[in-house]
DNA sequence: AACTATTTATAAGA
DNA sequence: TTCTTATAAATAGTT
């Protein structure tokens, strides 16, 4: 039905296919509610495009939620079941995923290693090791930053006594009120770290 | 689209409502699977005549529950039952727990530990500490418990080989055959060792 | 988005 | 029900 017969396959130029998804969508649609009105059926359609938006018709006087509860009556508990069945094997999935993460944890931690061969103490042993001089790099890197940024703290302080001082001097000396000159010239000189943000400690706790 | 145009109101003769839902079930159907072919959508139908009786369409390669998953996800309702609900939260749950333990996995294996403060760092200082601790001392357990396996196999050996001899010795003393009473006492000699299980190293990989 | 030549769906009849 | 067929409706390609 159109200028020329089509084949039903996929179209492949993207552009056709969005122009007649959308009008088949609407056509689809329009035949949903004119049988549910000429033959006082229920009727419930949804359909996903390619692009995963999402469009809905149901019958008036039932809400989809209705209608899939009518299904669900007629097909007895297969679909719930089937549902239910995903979603318990995936619960087992991952409880068991779980404990495997629980138990390394354990080992790393030092519990149950009387369970292990020797083999596996030096691998274990081996990834403590790399941990701990991980952590330990950090910290001294954690402690190294503190000191450079108390020390820039300092410094700030130390000129900004000065500028303190010489700001008074220059009001001695021209008055009330410095000129924007000498404050452009002092700011010029003001330390650069007095804008950086200083390391925040998380508060969060995470072991 | 018939000999005679027809009004989209219900149609009051019985058997003409019949025949219209039967040929526009099919040709909204027919029209479900020519869109999900051509345009690659995910379509489900679900319509229920007056009569009662259930009719369904599902485009390919998902059941209607897949459809259903979807337009669930997408609109929030709930077409599934409180049951269905505590075991989608309990995968959320289990499914954070799992990211945490990761999480925990990860900062004892020294990563990520740039976004640690300087406190956390300590305790985890700490615990890889004490883990290393308890991994070495099972280390040095299994070597010491090899090496008394290995002593008493020797022991074994030699009492076996000492044996051998004693039992020549009486055999070239009393002729063929050494007599019960000599074996027993020999045999209650033998270590204890010799009937204990030696330490089985388990092959899985643990970590 | 609107147009229109064609194809498709289907109402009524058999 | 199913087939037929005249006609309404949908829509493919075009503008």
């Amino acid at each position: 039905m159109g200028r020329g017969k089509i084949e039903i396959r996929r179209i492949e130029n993207t552009n056709n296919r969005q122009i007649t998804y959308s009008k088949r969508r609407n056509g689809i649609i329009k035949k949903a509610k004119e049988i549910s009105v000429l033959c006082g059926a229920h009727v419930a359609v949804v359909i996903f495009g390619s692009s995963g938006k999402m469009h809905e018709y149901c019958s008036p006087k039932a809400s989809l939620v209705d209608i899939l509860d009518q299904y669900h009556t007629q097909c007895g508990k297969r679909l719930w079941d089937a549902k239910h069945e995903n979603l318990s094997n995936e619960i087992d999935r991952i409880k068991k995923a779980n404990d495997n993460l629980q138990m390394q944890l354990g080992h790393l931690k030092g519990e149950d290693v009387t369970s292990l061969n020797y083999k596996e103490l030096m691998v274990l042993e081996d990834v403590l090791e790399n941990g701990l001089a991980c952590v330990r790099d950090q910290k001294d890197e954690a402690v190294t930053t503190q000191r450079r940024n108390l020390k820039q703290k300092e410094e700030v302080t130390k000129e900004l006594y000065l500028y303190g001082q010489h700001t008074e001097m220059m009001m001695a000396e021209n008055g009330r009120g410095g000129d924007n000159t000498c404050r452009q010239r002092v700011d010029s000189h003001m330390p650069f770290a007095f804008c950086a943000q200083p390391a925040q400690p998380k508060s969060q706790e995470r072991i």
